[in-house]
DNA sequence: TTCCAGGCCCATG
DNA sequence: CATGGGCATGGA
């Protein structure tokens, strides 16, 4: 542990550090002597939450663990903007009020959804690290262990495919590499989908090689800060056919999408995420 | 062994 | 539009 900490105090909403590093949104923190240890973009930090309303940090990274982790984002007005009456959500969102959406690097955050597709949350997880020693820069801190920033795209590009692939990423080389050396070339730029409405910044996510609406969404939440984002992948998918429209089998992916987007709100991404990590964690589904 | 995983691309109706 | 096959890898 570093030899100086900076103190958090949480008021008002719940806040839940370890479920929010475990919820399938971010793939790189260790658990390190009771609290956790990763990396804010290049800069390692030390987070713990010793108690509830309290945690801790990396002295001088305050600031950035904060933003990182969403403690900005308003829950009691982004609750209030649920559907009233939504049963299967309110549950959720009982079951671990303190998730957070975090507040990735974007290029960090689109690239380990790229890799992400039929893949179980371990396996992304084992990707994003392999990659991470094997292209990343080293960025070692006092009493951390060793960690590697997410390598950046010309680091992925000049890689190689084939070298891509024996970080086990499988046929998501092909689009990881595609993607890394569109955006290195100056082909695909991150900063233009930034001044974009979510409609068009989605569309042109999904003009990259590898990303399609799930992905594109993923990124958009979790990356690009737009809460209204609603991924839909297996788990959300088994959700809402058991809980939303169990009198109707036969509905159609389009239909599902089109019921989530409208149904949840202006922070429908929140909604998703109370949703997935109460399916996936809870055991409700299996 | 078989099946499936925070999907996407591409070829068909 | 919307459906289906194929796809690399690894764990259950």
């Amino acid at each position: 542990m570093s030899p100086a900490l900076a103190s958090i105090p949480l008021t008002g909403w719940p806040f839940a550090l370890d479920a929010t590093l475990e919820s399938g949104q971010v793939f790189h923190w260790h658990r390190h002597e009771g609290g956790w240890a990763g990396l804010i973009g290049s800069d390692p930090v030390w987070i713990a939450q010793p108690e509830p309303e309290r945690l801790v940090c990396t002295a001088g990274r305050a600031a950035d663990v904060r933003a990182y982790l969403g403690l900005d984002h308003d829950l009691t007005s982004i609750t209030a903007g649920f559907p009233a009456g939504d049963v299967p959500l309110a549950a959720a969102m009982a079951w671990c009020p303190g998730l957070r959406i975090i507040r990735q690097p974007e290029w960090e955050c689109l690239a380990t959804f790229i890799t992400s597709s039929l893949k179980q949350v371990p396996h992304i997880r084992k990707i994003s690290l392999t990659l991470r020693s094997r292209y990343g820069l080293a960025a070692q801190a006092a009493g951390l262990p060793d960690q590697w920033a997410y390598p950046t795209p010309a680091a992925l590009a000049a890689a190689g495919e084939a070298a891509l692939r024996e970080c086990g990423l499988g046929y998501r080389a092909a689009f990881l590499h595609r993607t890394a050396t569109d955006i290195s070339e100056g082909r695909f730029s991150l900063e233009t989908v930034r001044g974009l409405a979510d409609d068009e910044a989605r569309a042109a996510l999904c003009t990259l090689h590898g990303v399609g609406e799930k992905i594109a969404n993923c990124a958009l939440l979790f990356g690009w800060q737009r809460l209204a984002a609603f991924p839909v992948d297996t788990w959300v998918e088994r959700v809402l056919r058991k809980l939303y429209f169990a009198e109707d089998p036969e509905v159609g992916a389009r239909t599902l999408r089109d019921f989530a987007r409208s149904h949840f709100g202006p922070a429908g991404g929140y909604a998703q995420q109370f949703l997935f990590h109460h399916a996936r964690m809870s055991g409700a589904l299996s």
